[in-house]
DNA sequence: GTTACATTTGCATCATTGTTGCAATTAATT
DNA sequence: AATTAATTGCAACAATGATGCAAATGTAAC
């Protein structure tokens, strides 16, 4: 699907920095900071609007964001687009990338007496396949 | 374990600093913030000192961090003192609080052909057992 | 194509978290 | 009590994020 409609079917407005952002997004395979996202953009854009495309793509599904630490941010597309339970993300702790996984994962979640479930933030860290080498 | 003993098992110097974070964390049944420690604390630090106390702390897996979103980052103390391989922690969407969850969770991680597992950070939102009420 | 209006952008400004360099202070050892 | 290495406080800086407001832009109606 293509960034306008993306932005279409969520009846958003289509400007460039929104249609950038998911463009780039999009023919990744890797979740990309703000600066791999910048670099990759044709236009320059405020940092203001730059974040609040985000949020906005962010709040309505199209992308979501991958907090490997608090002062190392990624973003991905939503290949679902249904509000998923389980996020998974791989970081590499040697090139640092992270990916989203999509295999099969149902896990058990035994929470204590009288806590409820609503979703669960996973990240796997260790070696991805090119760094494992 | 007092505080004091936790800094000489780590051969670490005897700071008021350092100790009133131990202090203060192992007190608490749940992950604190910057600010509810400081709150906690006697002594009146420099925001420094402070960071690089955890950081110090941290790297002697005496606490760890917990990043639910960049801007909500919380603190506790490890129990077991070796390095864990899965690191669960429990956010309640209604209170904000977050606890460390020791239940048995022997997850299957099915990563993708040539990637290797280091640890895992699970954070399970939800709500906790004061606020479903 | 032009107009009208609501949305979005860019700019300024501010808050929070985290980092570094350096002189002054402090803890632990002798 | 003196020595020395580690730690503290201060200043300065970087990255991420948020808000208010006027100017610019997208979309829909004409």
């Amino acid at each position: 699907m293509k960034a306008v409609e993306v932005l279409n079917n969520h009846k958003l407005k289509r400007t460039s920095c929104r249609e950038g952002i998911i463009e780039v997004v999009t023919s990744s395979d890797y979740a990309l900071s703000e600066n791999e996202i910048k670099e990759k953009l044709q236009g320059n854009y405020d940092r203001t609007t730059f974040y609040r495309s985000f949020k906005t793509l962010e709040e309505h599904n199209i992308l979501h964001k991958i907090v490997v630490d608090n002062q190392n941010i990624k973003y991905a597309y939503n290949k679902s687009t249904s509000k998923e339970i389980e996020h998974i993300h791989f970081y590499c702790e040697k090139c640092q990338s992270v990916k989203c996984i999509e295999t099969e994962m149902t896990n058990k979640y035994n929470l204590p007496e009288g806590y409820s479930f609503v979703e669960a933030d996973i990240l796997i860290k260790g070696l991805c396949s090119k760094c494992k080498l």
